[in-house]
DNA sequence: ACTTTAATGCAACTTAGTTGCACATATAAA
DNA sequence: TTTATATGTGCAACTAAGTTGCATTAAAGT
């Protein structure tokens, strides 16, 4: 997957910090939040911000938000549920697909609230 | 479901504050943000956030982060899904039973993101 | 080069929730 | 009944994620 690709016929101008913010988000193994982010870029936060918005309407960015007040950011993929940890605030992509119907509604998005592995553990 | 039995054997004064807050929690529908409980209670802000947090310690009441933002309250029963409206931000328990196994993970909470009924027939 | 449009940085703002502190209330001991 | 100790409350100041207004800059299209 390469910037080139993601943005082709999206009618978006790629500047550095739209590069810089997209670079970061394709080696991401998880969602970031700005905060976990914004060591890496060089912009100012309303720059990110705005861009990040630019990106999820054109569906190049999806997000959702956590537990701890902070929205979580990834490359728009196929949806998927995520799980958030309870104890540590982390956040994973859940690739396992789960079938989910409620007659009346579209569900766009599962967030999963609990124990993640590590803190079962403990 | 009366108060005096939420708060039996949980070590906790009954003040004018926690009843007025359990009063309302009780005869809601639906789960309630701070925003809209504050009109029918009369304690400052500080106070109901420090309540609600007792009584989430002790199991009394329980909360999730909606997508506005805001974090909804309602009164601590078997635990069951939440939807949350995307296009309305309205919020709805959610009765009928997801089953769901993730091993490794202790699942506490599902938030499910999407159109509500209303929001589809428009 | 000239015009038009979109992108950026900075500072000020918004808003849900938190915290410090003084005062009030309740319970327990003397 | 007084005194001590703990807990609850209101107020104001604060925090932190995200937003917005505005002046400046960088692109593109002609
Ligand atoms: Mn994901
Ligand atoms: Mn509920
Ligand atoms: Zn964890
Ligand atoms: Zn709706």
């Amino acid at each position: 997957m390469d910037i080139e690709n993601l943005v082709k016929e999206k009618d978006i101008k790629l500047t550095t910090a739209r590069t810089e913010i997209l670079e970061k988000l394709i080696h991401a193994k998880k969602p970031l939040s700005y905060d976990d982010i914004k060591k890496d870029i060089s912009m100012d936060k309303a720059t990110f911000y705005r861009n990040i918005t630019k990106f999820e309407k054109k569906m190049i960015v999806n997000s959702f938000e956590s537990n701890d007040k902070k929205r979580y950011f990834e490359i728009f993929e196929s949806p998927h549920p995520h799980f958030v940890c309870v104890v540590c605030d982390s956040v994973e992509c859940i690739k396992k697909h789960l079938e989910f119907k409620l007659s009346g509604y579209t569900i766009e998005n599962i967030i999963l609230k609990g124990k993640c592995k590590k803190c079962n553990q403990i």
